[in-house]
DNA sequence: ACATTAAGTGGTG
DNA sequence: CACCACTTAATGT
């Protein structure tokens, strides 16, 4: 995990728990506190003028969540929405940032974090830039799968629905599943009883 | 049995 | 591809 609970705790952190499709923070709310999550998967989103979803990112126990607007004076450009049962350590923001003046190791953690999580959205953007339907959805499944420690062929389940992951790829659903589906031909993915493995 | 959600298909622009 | 309409399968209450 990104920061020990016991430190957490000891900078006043607090234990909350969301249900399903609860928000955790909403688009241009003020930031207040540093959210750590605890047990279950957050994704971070927007929502365009006609509804359609843009997910930005998923994250799982262990990770924050928009850690970076506690260094800066805007509101949250995004909503974190839970998408299972959630627990949440939460610190208020100026208790947080004393904590990082108190201890360099943690604040340099932090400060890796950050650094890979704009990595990443490097690599999105020029997925998402500029490429056909098909390498933005292994763009995708690769993000994933990078996550884990067994790189074999067809060893990772996708834990998404078509809808999410066309939500993460800027594309329709139909769309997605029929690449899926021509991808699998490909025997570049494996499909059983609709689940995708990768 | 009825409602809900996700996967999948056809066809049009 | 996006968009629209619709079917099918699986779950849930």
């Amino acid at each position: 995990m990104l920061i020990n609970h016991d430190l957490l705790n000891s900078y006043g952190g607090e234990i909350i728990t969301f249900k399903t499709n609860d928000y955790i923070f909403q688009e241009q709310q003020i930031p207040k506190y540093y959210y750590q999550i605890i047990s279950g998967h957050i994704k971070l989103n927007h929502l365009s003028e006609d509804g359609k979803e843009l997910i930005q990112g998923i994250h799982s126990a262990g990770e924050s969540v928009c850690e970076l607007l506690l260094f800066i004076d805007e509101k949250y450009p995004v909503n974190a929405v839970a998408m299972s049962e959630c627990a949440v350590m939460k610190v208020f923001k100026s208790d947080f940032i004393r904590m990082l003046e108190d201890h360099r190791h943690v604040s340099e953690d932090v400060h890796k974090y950050i650094s890979y999580r704009l990595f990443e959205k490097f690599i999105m953007m020029q997925n998402l830039a500029a490429h056909s339907a098909e390498t933005r959805i292994k763009g995708i499944l690769q993000y994933f799968k990078n996550y884990t420690n067994d790189k074999s062929l067809y060893s990772y389940e996708i834990k998404l629905t078509r809808q999410q992951l066309a939500s993460l790829s800027g594309l329709r659903v139909e769309t997605v599943i029929r690449r899926l589906k021509k991808l699998e031909k490909e025997k570049f993915i494996k499909i059983e009883n609709g689940k995708v493995y990768y």
